[in-house]
RNA sequence: GCGAGAGUGGCGGAACUGGCAGACGCGCACGUUUGAGGGGCGUGUGGUUUAUCCGUACGGGUUCAAGUCCCGUCUCUCGCACCA
């Protein structure tokens, strides 16, 4: 009899939620486990199965850790503040509160016909008041606590969004969204002062155990650098000009200086800039420029000299001039640097354009015709002359500069502050009022959640406003200081907000007294293991990282660092090869694969499709292959006689526990299911095992294919969830064979296989390897050089 | 350019600390079951010039032994990118 996938399924679906079987418990005698996996945008266009395997990882692991006996918190929820649902909404008329219950809706029918074990009772929705009264009032906090500001600014700007991005959103010059080109744009701006936390991020990585990539990656987000900030005097003035460099070592090298396009210089001394025309004709060349152009033109470098600006090196003495150029950034450092040509690339192609002094301070290049970025011996430098070892030559000059009063040392991030404001309706408001004469206020805290205001046309306005500025009763306001008329900050969080503490609100989902209980906090906190796409390792992890270190420090959580553990996972590719997109229409819908072959098997092959850290391309004959696997499963029972061990089987049932164990453990779903096709054949070769033997089966099968395993284990007679089952175990000693293939070789070439006794004596298997017909033969009439013998593994006779 | 990772059959991918390359699955071939269209079962399947042969991107090296270690080169993927 064929199994029939669909009813079975269905029956122990209910079954659990019956039983309540997957509900996390707020306090237990068991060890917890705290699996987290990134909550969905519920787009309209329903899951594909990338989302799937997104969660099948921990899905596997969540699993096997209930039947080791933990109590597990699996939760899911919904990311749904943002831009595709608030699009759509405009497109078709439709609320957003609307358009987001339906997604809602179906994902959830979705996740459902799946058989995750998720604890369904602690779903979060981040656009739900209760929920997103917490992510303002975190927000309040931050404010409080002198982390939120406000900055006229050049802000990246999609004019077909209509919204400010930060630049996390708009990498490479392109709109995450909608991929048009990003402009540049001055603005009135909220920023998170995350660069304040730039420290505590780096630090606290080294407290964690993420994926070494993962890790590389938020170091290079943060981007820090050592080096110093030098004061350089400009003749005639009374300020000095300030410059960062990594490689204060140098500094008898400067021949020149460059300030930013941008830089407030320009404006403060326009007066005695004797070019001024020309300058202010070149920035506006520069505003203009296209990120697109600034980066794909790097190689040409252009800039305009400040005709009657000069430095003086602190340290030479020496005057030297100083030019505008866009290939210096406001954004990082001080917007001005002093030009090394002779060891810097980018300084040495500036030279050479503009015909300036190049001078040599480090040994080892050939400065006529390269930048020399290597070691050398300092030549031309004062006091570092002979000095050789890079670190030393910064310390000493440091200490000059900080003798002399001219600079210090100093770190630099790459990070920049986060601009966390969006010209949006579907999002959480920014809870502040503005009051013409108490300035920015917090709304207070009792008067959480600031709504959003249900209404019937939330288009963007024209220039970047936001649709709630259109809003009178929303807008117009008492100030909470002083009481006279105030207007509301109209814009709100960017959906990043919703996002950096999701986790937290699953632990406690329906407390209206805090974010969550403090108890339970310490009980569930930290998240085990988070795993999640290398896409948001960058923002979201960075950013949540940021929030939950500020909670740290205002005594709101527990602990330090979020998420104890992260992995990663690869995207489901198209049969094509190509990425799954709807534009493509290569997109593989879950719920098919359900109603065709059964949720077990939709399970089985994602984690068997290949390495689960890896892109892979779908393939449905290969999902056949899964089907079979699991139909040839289900007539085990039929094959299963009596108590006991069955002595053909044993030592590979011992094998397959171990290896499926551990295999799950580092992910390795692929070779574990691999593991447990092979022990399946084996039994097919052996032609019987016994019930005891076909209950370890299934159990190990259970996290990956649970409606099958809980079928056959009821079918054994179990009347308890196999779910909620133990976990095999094995025994070390029965995972060996009494006898091993040994390989034999003449000169590194294999000739023969015998078999011998587990750990037979050297002796033994090179006198039995010799015997061999093949080998003697081989050996015949030759000096034996050597003979090498590895237990159980080989044996190498050289000959000459 | 910088950082991280990866190159293994027709395909997805295995291979512990250097020790029989290609597990497992797909596909394919042949056979079988005589309900013939993506059905079940069985057998085979790296290559070829069928031999003490050649094979893990390419070129060298270390070793009794290299997919694995070392040096060099190329290609691809991801992330960052004029970051001073």
């Amino acid at each position: 009899m064929k199994y029939d996938f669909s009813a079975t399924e269905k029956k122990w679906q209910a079954r659990w939620e019956r039983e309540g079987a997957f509900l996390a418990h707020d306090s237990s005698e068991k060890p917890k486990f705290y699996g987290l996996v990134e909550f969905p945008y519920p787009s309209g266009a329903g899951m594909h199965v990338g989302h799937i395997k997104a969660y099948s990882g921990l899905e596997v692991i969540s699993r096997k850790r209930r039947m080791q006996g933990y109590n597990v918190l699996f939760p899911i929820g919904f990311d749904a503040f943002g831009l595709p649902t608030e699009n759509y909404a405009i497109k078709t008329g439709t609320h957003p509160r609307k358009v987001t219950d339906n997604n809602i809706t179906r994902f959830t029918d979705q996740l459902k016909s799946v058989g995750f074990s998720f604890d369904w009772t602690r779903v979060v929705d981040t656009t739900e008041e209760d929920y997103y009264k917490w992510t303002q009032w975190i927000f309040l906090k931050m404010f409080d606590a002198g982390l939120v500001f406000r900055d006229q600014a050049l802000v990246n700007y999609c004019p077909s969004c209509k919204v400010v991005l930060s630049n996390e959103d708009s990498q490479g010059g392109k709109c995450d969204i909608c991929k048009s080109d990003v402009v540049q744009k001055s603005k009135d701006v909220w920023y998170l002062r995350i660069t304040r936390y730039a420290e505590k991020l780096l630090a606290g990585l080294d407290t964690v155990d993420y994926l070494p990539n993962v890790r590389q990656q938020q170091i290079n987000w943060i981007g820090k650098s050592t080096g110093a900030f030098v004061n350089f005097a400009l003749a005639g003035k009374e300020d000095t000009l300030r410059i960062y460099t990594t490689r204060p070592d140098t500094l008898f090298g400067v021949t020149f200086m460059v300030v930013a396009p941008e830089h407030p210089y320009i404006d403060k001394y326009a007066a005695s800039i004797k070019n001024m025309d020309e300058v202010l004709a070149y920035r506006e060349a520069c505003a203009k420029k296209t990120e697109f152009e600034r980066t794909q033109l790097v190689k040409e470098k252009t800039g305009v000299r400040l005709e009657g600006f000069t430095a003086k090196n602190p340290i030479s003495g020496k005057e030297i001039p100083v030019y505008i150029a866009d290939y210096v950034m406001m954004g990082y450092g001080t917007g001005a640097i002093m030009a090394v040509p002779a060891h810097d690339e980018r300084d040495y192609d500036f030279a050479k354009k503009f015909g300036i002094d190049i001078i040599e301070v480090i040994k080892g290049g050939d400065i006529a015709t390269a930048a020399y970025t290597g070691d050398g011996e300092m030549v031309n430098s004062g006091f570092l002359n002979g000095y050789r070892d890079k670190a030393s030559s910064i310390a000493r000059m440091i200490e000059e500069l900080e003798k002399l009063g001219v600079g210090e040392g100093g770190v630099q991030y790459k990070m920049k502050d986060w601009a966390f404001n969006r010209q949006r309706y579907w999002g959480e408001p920014i809870p502040i009022v503005h009051c013409p004469d108490c300035g920015m206020v917090p709304v207070p805290y009792e008067e959480l959640p600031l709504r959003l205001p249900a209404v019937q046309n939330f288009e963007p306005g024209e220039g970047g406003e936001s649709p709630l500025a259109k809003i009178e009763a929303f807008v117009n306001c008492t100030c909470p200081r002083c009481g006279k008329a105030a207007r509301r900050e109209t814009d709100t969080m960017p959906q990043w907000a919703g996002s950096s503490w999701y986790f937290l609100r699953y632990i406690d989902p329906k407390n209206t007294e805090a974010l969550a209980d403090p108890e339970k906090l310490s009980y569930w906190l930290p998240v085990d293991w988070y795993d999640g796409g290398m896409e948001h390792v960058t923002r979201h992890m960075i950013y949540s990282r940021f929030w939950h270190s500020f909670l740290y420090d205002i005594g709101a959580v527990p602990t330090a660092e979020p998420y104890a553990k992260r992995t990663a996972q690869g995207l489901i590719l198209g049969p094509d090869g190509d990425k799954m997109s709807k534009s493509r229409g290569n997109v593989v819908d879950p719920l098919d694969i359900v109603n065709e072959y059964g949720a077990d098997v939709l399970r089985t092959y994602v984690l068997f499709m290949g390495d689960y850290a890896s892109a892979a391309p779908w393939n449905e004959n290969s999902v056949r292959g899964c089907k079979r696997f699991l139909e040839r499963v289900s007539e085990l029972y039929e094959m299963a006689k009596g108590e006991g061990v069955t002595p053909a089987l044993e030592s590979a049932f011992h094998k397959t526990v171990k290896k499926v164990s551990s295999d799950f453990e580092e992910m390795k779903f692929n070779t574990a299911i691999a593991a447990l096709m092979e022990l399946l054949n084996k039994i097919y070769e052996v032609g019987t095992l016994t019930r005891d033997e076909l209950l370890t089966y299934v159990s190990l099968l259970c996290p990956v294919a649970p409606h099958l395993a809980e079928e056959i284990n009821e079918k054994l007679g179990n009347t308890t969830l196999l779910s909620l089952s133990p976990w095999p175990t094995y025994d070390e000693a029965k995972t060996v064979d009494a006898s091993v293939e040994i390989a034999v070789q003449i000169n590194g070439k294999l000739r023969d296989v015998i078999t011998l006794p587990l750990n037979a004596a050297r002796e033994d298997a090179i006198a039995a390897a010799k015997a061999l017909p093949k080998v003697a033969e081989a050996i015949a009439g030759k000096t034996i050089v050597k003979e090498i013998a590895v237990p159980n593994k080989i044996v190498n006779i050289v000959v000459k």
